[in-house]
RNA sequence: GCCUAAAUAGCUCAGUCGGUUAGAGCACUUGACUGUUAAUCAAGGGGUCCUAGGUUCGAGUCCUAGUUUGGGCGCCA
């Protein structure tokens, strides 16, 4: 008799071709319910959400071991496929072997049982094993290729910006050092400061913060490109939207407007979660039952509606006609707050564009509008996730940059190579940043980044 | 960084007004059980009540400070 090799996915697929054959599983357990003169275990092999009930008898030799494996515990199953279309699961395996490949101890921490995200958090290497992460972290998987496939598709080229820079120029916060000077002993020059001529990059160095100025120079040779990597800020941020190191997606394109920009936004924010409700169906099930009432009739009404979009000013109007007490007063020249951004989704329903914003809350980088008040910002704020994609189209002409640069106090000398993307061939341009962790928490109904991302940075948090 | 709440068994939580030996469910150990679905039933083992001070005859419980965690806000994406 050949026995089969097979995967739990494999299986789900076609169980009724492998009714009655034997095959060999690997996997973990999940539940172990031992009786008198047999027992069942729910066994779990990572490649599918669903477990699979193995059941054992008496018969085998080794019984009564079988019955004291623990949850966790790593096994080999040796078996024969039955359906059984009147049980609550579709199909079982009949063991005729069952091997121990790796015990698990008896203080393991995941129990059959419900577990606070706290816990799981601090057991960030078990907790992939449970239920909601297994989900998670699969669609996080889907959710990388759906970006891929996205971009890919249109032909956009995928660019890797530096994670480590020398430009502290870009004005997104603070950022992490990067250097090999030796922190107790620091070389000072004859003004006694530090003298980062002597350290490995000869200047200041420091993690990235935004790829996407180097993608702006890639668009300006392949017109459309996206980048699709780790960012990282230092700021003491403590909230269910920020971690020190997370990723972002930043297309580039040229030869378009923030128009464009939007409608690409828009098209790859459809696009994506299209994807993953096709490709994650049993996960997206569960986020529906167990973490988010109503989620999958929130993601279907995105995929179809057309997404509002408003003005900033506009977007003012409707928050200062609210009847509504907010804390913070909105004001025509002042960023939105927090509460302002739960008022403008759950007042429009979904997802909001908001542009034109005025030009002294938002980048250098940004194009001036012809009101020279406002520039030609976007920003996507979505229910739940907050801010979930920031863009604009850029200022391409060279005099109004260097003017802003100016005004901002950016230096100009460290960005000359950016200046010079308006000095050869310069042309209009615009693009987005998408967080990447925001967009899963949307996805699947998840309220805290810490819990999408695997081993989560935050203040105070580097375990693991 | 600010505000706020919490911290008791491996996990989730009770614990009255400050008063004898700190409890339950799950997990674990032992046993029962002929189809279980987070099985069920019985018994057993398991505690630095976050830390350091203080009040008191007596503190898990009250007070002060700290630590950590959750939530909200800010910074930011």
């Amino acid at each position: 008799m050949i026995l089969l090799k097979t995967t739990v996915k494999d299986l789900y697929s076609r169980f009724e071709e492998f009714s009655g054959k034997e095959i060999t599983l690997f996997g973990w357990i999940r539940n172990n319910r031992a009786q008198k003169e047999f027992g069942f275990i729910n066994l779990n092999d990572g490649t599918f959400f669903e477990t699979i009930q193995v059941v054992y008898e008496d018969a085998m030799e080794n019984f009564k071991e079988i019955q004291k494996f623990r949850v966790g515990s790593a096994l080999q199953v040796k078996g024969t496929i039955l359906v059984t279309p009147s049980m609550p699961q579709p199909f079982e395996i009949k063991a005729t072997d069952i091997e121990l490949m790796g015990d698990s101890l008896e203080d393991y921490p995941i129990q059959p049982k419900r577990h606070t995200r706290e816990f799981l958090r601090e057991n960030a290497h078990l907790r992939p094993r449970t239920n909601l992460f297994s989900a998670v972290f699969r669609v996080r998987s889907i959710l990388t290729y759906a970006i891929h496939t996205f971009f890919q598709e249109r032909n956009f080229v995928n660019v890797v910006a530096p994670l480590i820079t020398a430009s502290d120029a870009e004005g997104a916060g603070e950022t992490f050092k990067v250097t090999t000077l030796d922190l107790d002993r620091l070389p000072k020059s004859d003004d006694g400061e530090i003298d980062y001529k002597k350290d490995f990059f000869q200047k200041k160095a420091n993690l990235t913060v935004s790829g996407q100025l180097q993608a702006e120079a890639f668009a300006l040779a392949f017109k459309d490109v996206y980048t699709f990597g780790p960012t990282f800020r230092a700021e003491n941020s403590n909230t269910t939207t920020h971690a020190s190191e997370f990723w972002m997606i930043e297309p580039e394109i040229a030869f378009a407007d923030i128009f464009d920009d939007m409608q690409l936004a828009e098209d790859m924010v459809k696009f994506i979660i299209d994807y993953v409700l096709k490709r994650a169906p049993e996960e997206m099930q569960f986020f529906e039952k167990f973490v988010q009432k109503g989620l999958l009739n929130k993601l279907n009404k995105v995929v179809t509606s057309k997404f509002v979009r408003v003005t900033h000013k506009e977007a003012v109007d409707v928050l200062l006609s609210a009847d509504v007490e907010f804390e913070n007063m909105p004001g025509y020249q002042e960023d939105l707050a927090t509460e302002h951004e739960k008022y403008l989704v759950k007042h429009f329903d979904g997802p909001v564009f908001v542009i034109d914003w005025p030009k002294d809350i938002k980048a250098f980088y940004m194009r001036l509008n012809d009101d020279n008040e406002t520039v030609a910002a976007m920003d996507l704020l979505v229910p739940g996730s907050g801010e979930l994609i920031g863009g604009s189209q850029r200022e391409e002409r060279l005099d109004y940059l260097e003017k802003r640069m100016s005004e901002m106090n950016i230096p100009k000398d460290e960005l000359w190579w950016y200046l010079d993307l308006r000095k050869y061939g310069g042309c209009k341009h615009a693009g987005f940043g998408l967080g990447f962790d925001r967009m899963l928490m949307y996805l699947t109904g998840v309220e805290n980044i810490r819990d999408v991302i695997p081993f989560p940075r935050t203040p105070r948090n580097c375990e693991f």
